[in-house]
DNA sequence: ATGGTCGGCAACCGA
């Protein structure tokens, strides 16, 4: 089973690079954010053709959340439980005995404002949905964008950004307290090192090619299922380049039995 | 040599 995250900075733009890429990778799952479309505009119709079913919700401008999948998705659902629902940042289905919850975790704007006392209160919401909906024994998978680099070894210069919305104290700890529900973090479970990121500031420029990123884009398995896994990786194929995204897709492979 | 982000959309936006 093959699982990939990847926020694709509007679906419109890149409906076909995503499609492509679908059709050579052939994940079972994919969890894109930041479609950035409206559910009537929604361009679903190569994604069938390529043999994927997916479930989505938008809204004009921005977010956006969707999920494409292999086997057909049941118990779709938008949203936290209480206002604000927060509807286009929050995707959960069933793919078989797999849970997934896709979220676009809100980026915060500065460290001093009300954006980001949303960003750590969201969080906690988090921590309280997966308390209430699910059991850390079960195989959930909880993927996205989550605006947060969980250490150090996640940021081109951590000096220099130490104190920026998704790379201080408070936000890892917000992070680390829904991390302790019952995630393990699939990617550095495999890959120790510093230096692989999975989003680059198009406003720094050659910053792709200098590797001057963040690793901000996660996939969090529940032990079941992160015990399971056999691989994950970042994916810099020139494919992408043609049309790239300000960030790429991170990949999980598990040897487990839908 | 120059002017250097992008996408959406009409906001001196959000990322």
């Amino acid at each position: 089973m093959k699982a990939a995250s990847f926020n694709v900075n509007s679906l419109r733009a890149r409906v076909s690079l995503v499609i492509d890429w679908l059709k050579h990778e052939r994940p079972d799952i994919l969890c894109i954010q930041e479609t950035k479309v409206q559910d009537a505009e929604f361009p679903a119709d190569g994604f069938d053709k390529a043999g994927y079913y997916c479930a989505f919700r938008g809204q004009k401008s921005y977010n956006g959340v969707a999920i494409f999948s292999r086997k057909k998705l049941t118990k779709v659902s938008f949203g936290f439980d209480e206002a604000p629902a927060d509807e286009a940042r929050l995707i959960k289905a069933r793919h078989g005995k797999i849970t997934i919850v896709n979220t676009y975790v809100p980026q915060g704007y500065k460290t001093d404002s009300e954006k980001f006392e949303y960003k750590l209160n969201w969080f906690r919401r988090l921590s309280d949905y997966f308390e209430k909906n699910f059991k850390a024994d079960e195989p959930v998978l909880w993927m996205g964008d989550l605006n947060v680099a969980p250490e150090a070894i996640d940021v081109y210069e951590p000096d220099m950004l130490w104190g920026h919305v998704c790379f201080n104290e408070r936000v890892q700890g917000a992070l680390e307290d829904v991390v302790g529900w019952g995630f393990v973090d699939v990617f550095r479970k495999h890959r120790k090192e510093a230096g692989h990121y999975t989003y680059w500031d198009y406003r720094l420029r050659g910053s792709v090619k200098k590797n001057l990123g963040w690793r901000i884009d996660h996939i969090m398995a529940t032990r079941p299922l992160a015990e399971k896994s056999t691989a994950s990786y970042i994916d810099k194929s020139p494919r992408l380049a043609e049309r790239p995204s300000d960030h790429t897709p991170i990949i999980a492979e598990f040897d487990f039995d839908q």
